[in-house]
DNA sequence: CAAACGATTTTCT
DNA sequence: GAAAATCGTTTGG
């Protein structure tokens, strides 16, 4: 089934971002239907999280999409090469979302291999952020749609991840944070190979 | 209007 | 392991 609005409206970040593992990320752009197992994602609690863009409420044109109402996407351009794409949380003008990391390639792998220029599947196919977003046609454009779909979308294939099985850890390439960068907001499938190789602290 | 800066990935040494 | 690639957003003059 497909996640609900009410599964994105809940106001605990964190536990979302850990319920998302295990979940199937899917996109259809263009008639092209691409998914895969989410192994790896971020929470980001804006208002008091010195790593997210929307620290202390900040509300720029870009971050805007962040105080939308839980069940949409944000995406936007870092190091002016890399799309990355976040699940906005929360109610209305609560700036929560969760950074999706990395996931397993389920259906369309022809056309993630093609979209990132590669010849086999590898965990690098889809093993951080940036190389994600890529596989799945992922784009700026796409911030504030839906995750009901038609476009994108996550559903609950049934699979539940053992707690055992879920590392907590501090968050990638956030080092300028302060003492935020070490709140434990990372969260992994131990042992999955399509983990990203992003360091913490 | 000019300048600095990344929630990263790839390539080269 | 180090450094480059590359550009929209944000901030400062």
């Amino acid at each position: 089934m497909i996640l609900p609005q009410s599964f994105y409206t809940r106001k605990d970040v964190v536990k979302i971002a850990k319920e998302l593992l295990g979940k199937v990320l899917v996109t259809n752009f263009d008639g092209i239907l691409t998914s895969g197992m989410i192994v790896e994602t971020e929470a980001y609690a804006g208002e008091f999280d010195k790593a997210s863009h929307a620290y202390r409420n900040r509300r720029t044109a870009r971050t805007e999409t962040m105080f939308k109402e839980g069940g949409v996407a944000y995406v936007y351009l870092c190091y002016g090469i890399h799309h990355l794409f976040n699940v906005v949380t929360h109610m209305a003008d609560v700036p929560h979302a969760v950074l999706i990391r990395a996931v397993e390639p389920l259906e369309g792998v022809e056309e993630m291999l093609h979209r990132r220029k590669k010849e086999r599947l590898q965990p690098v196919l889809t093993a951080g952020p940036g190389a994600m977003s890529a596989a799945f046609g992922i784009h700026t454009r796409h911030t504030g749609t839906s995750l009901q779909g038609p476009d994108i979308w996550i559903e609950d294939r049934g699979l539940k991840v053992p707690a055992k099985d879920i590392v907590h850890a501090t968050r990638v390439g956030v080092a300028y944070a302060a003492e935020d960068a070490l709140a434990l907001y990372r969260f992994y499938i131990k042992g999955n190979p399509y983990v990203s190789k992003g360091k913490g602290l």
